[in-house]
RNA sequence: UGGGUUAUGGUGUAAUGGUAGCACAACAGAUUUUGAUUCUGUUUGUCUAGGUUCGAAUCCUAGUAACCCAACCA
């Protein structure tokens, strides 16, 4: 029995147009800029293109929006394919919207020609001035009326290099009173004398957004093109321009961007961390990134859940970060092999425990039998979370305190017999007693114990340096009003533990692998690892009611 | 009376004139060699005011609120 699941609404747009026999099959496209690194909200965008291209037996590409070359880099581009490749999409053809800069250019000559495009050789200052306002109609241009043989000639030459930048450009020729300021003649092409990360110094003449994508979309017979909000005052541009040129009719569809709580997600904000340090690079973990998700330990599956899970509709939304935090959670807890490591450690002695003996202890990996089972060693003396004792235990306290036992995880339950101080009054160590008849698997006891801890043989513990990361942001909504985000960041975002104690096992690990610290959260090596120092990040800890309950 | 878009629990998202459902969060309990996981249960909602109808989240009228539009950015 499989519940029906319902459509979003542009699901339903295909399925009425299928069914129609509009298209017999549906073509859609992800347009990223390459001026940025693609983040969690574009991930959005990429598993509704990619995935209704998948569920209705159609096609996606992958087209690159690069008609400003002055922010545009390779760089970006090959960060933004390894990106939706490691989400697990792939696209039918990679375009450019350069590719199509001489078809692009022919289509304005044909503008021109039609007597819907002129070259305006006003200041940008002027033309804004003559743009009007929201609640106020434009005024025509004194260069509005110019012959088509005039245009055509101008055009040439501006595209010949004649000019300098901000000289003239392109406009179309629509209604400067429509009360869409889009539609109050357009630029359509500007001058800009600069290097493309593609097409070089060919050009020194480039289309605007609205020239290039849905001429783009029209080329390449995209069915349904989707974006964001923003673009809907757009679609009547969109639609303007597919009608003049009598091209392949693609029609735009606008769904709400994706907002969530602590996060920033402006490529224009991203940059500023970066640049400014406060993050170490658009892969930094606590940025939002695609690539920052990848190195703290985020699995593909995961976005791709938390993508299904937020739905596709029109309406401005505001995600709780814990949602992303769950589908990680819940494919984590599947996936990752449970290892033990103390991040802050107190010693243990098991007094009754002989000098110098080392027993093997047999520990699962993780739930699913499928991951197997590993030795860990366990000795007289041993490492644990120093938070997991208390000398004057709290309420409902069942962890480590004088006169309480505990089990050790895969191995003996323990009785606290005393504890040493230092002079300045912190517990130094614990001295303690095991219940030989209690060994993991093998106990006929009965003795039961309300906690279990994780610990670590000091004998035979490696150490490796961990990263605690934390929000970057201690507001929820670090955009919202007219202060600056930068005044919003966590100071404690990042939590440094030069050597936590990891039990041998560990010592394997490869960049990238993923881990549960038993207990402490899940954990990713990361690639600044080296042979002689091993480094994990902190994905996400585990829900801690334990926590919640004392006020954390 | 600029134009456009959107209003359903704390947060998302369904219900397409016929029992307001699901997920996350929150809360309570059971199980547990991770205070995790798992399981059970509980709380909380149709923007407002009128109208049509046997019956309205859904249709009509009038409001209200939020967001977008005045880059040679996309």
């Amino acid at each position: 029995m499989s519940e029906e699941k319902s459509l979003n609404f542009i699901e339903e747009i295909v399925e009425t147009d299928l069914a129609s026999g509009k298209y017999q099959s549906i073509h859609t496209r992800f347009p990223p800029e390459p001026n940025g690194y693609l983040h969690i909200g574009h991930s959005k965008s990429i598993c509704l293109n990619f995935g209704l291209a998948i569920k209705y037996g159609g096609k996606t590409n992958l087209r690159f929006d690069d008609t400003n070359p002055i922010t545009e880099e390779t760089e970006y581009v090959d960060s933004i394919k390894e990106d939706i490749r490691w989400l697990g999409f792939e696209w039918h053809n990679e375009y450019y919207a350069s590719d199509y800069f001489d078809q692009l250019y022919h289509f304005a000559v044909k503008l021109i020609q039609k007597g819907l495009a002129y070259v305006d050789d006003s200041t940008s200052e002027e033309i804004a001035l003559l743009k009007g306002t929201p609640s106020e109609p434009g005024k025509d241009s004194p260069f509005r009326n110019r012959t088509r043989e005039e245009n055509l000639q101008l055009f040439e030459e501006m595209k010949a290099g004649k000019y300098k930048e901000g000289e003239k450009v392109l406009r179309a020729k629509i209604n400067m009173a429509s009360p869409n300021m889009l539609m109050r003649d357009p630029l359509i092409y500007r001058i800009k004398h600069a290097h493309h990360h593609r097409t070089g110094n060919t050009w020194c003449i480039y289309p605007m957004y609205d020239f290039a994508h849905g001429q783009s979309d029209s080329i390449e017979k995209i069915t349904h093109s989707i974006c964001t909000l923003e673009f809907v005052a757009h679609r009547e541009l969109y639609d303007w321009f597919i009608e003049k040129l009598e091209i392949f009719p693609s029609r735009q569809y606008e769904f709400a961007r994706l907002n969530m709580t602590y996060t920033v997600m402006s490529k224009r904000k991203l940059l500023k961390l970066v640049n400014e340090g406060f993050v170490t690079g658009w892969d930094d973990p606590r940025m939002p990134t695609i690539s920052g998700l990848r190195r703290k330990g985020f699995t593909p599956a995961s976005i791709r859940m938390f993508c299904d899970k937020i739905g596709v509709a029109k309406r401005e939304n505001f995600i709780d970060l814990g949602l992303l935090e769950f589908c990680l959670r819940e494919d984590l807890n599947m996936t990752a092999k449970r290892v033990m490591v103390v991040l802050d450690p107190l010693k243990l002695v098991i007094s009754n425990f002989p000098d110098g003996k080392t027993e093997m202890m047999l520990a699962e990996n993780g739930p699913d039998p499928a991951l197997g089972t590993r030795e860990i060693p366990f000795s007289k003396e041993l490492w644990i979370e120093k938070d997991d004792f208390m000398e004057l235990p709290a309420k409902k306290w069942f962890r480590l305190a004088p006169g309480a036992l505990v089990r050790l995880k895969n191995a003996y339950i323990i009785r606290c017999d005393g504890f040493l101080k230092n002079d300045a009054g912190d517990i130094i160590e614990l001295q303690c007693s095991y219940l030989p008849e209690t060994r993991s698997g093998a106990d006929e006891s009965g003795i039961t114990v309300k906690g279990t801890i994780h610990w670590v043989s000091a004998a035979h513990a490696k150490t490796a340096e961990v990263r605690l990361y934390d929000r970057l942001f201690n507001t929820e909504n670090p955009s919202a009003e007219d202060d600056d985000f930068r005044t919003h960041i966590n100071p404690d975002s990042l939590q440094i533990i030069n050597s936590a104690f990891i039990e041998p096992s560990l010592e394997t690990a490869k960049i990238e692998d993923r881990y549960q610290f038993l207990r402490k959260g899940y954990f990713c090596a990361d690639k600044d690892s080296t042979p002689e120092k091993l480094i994990f990040n902190r994905t996400v800890t585990l829900k801690d009611t334990w926590a919640k309950a004392t006020g954390k």
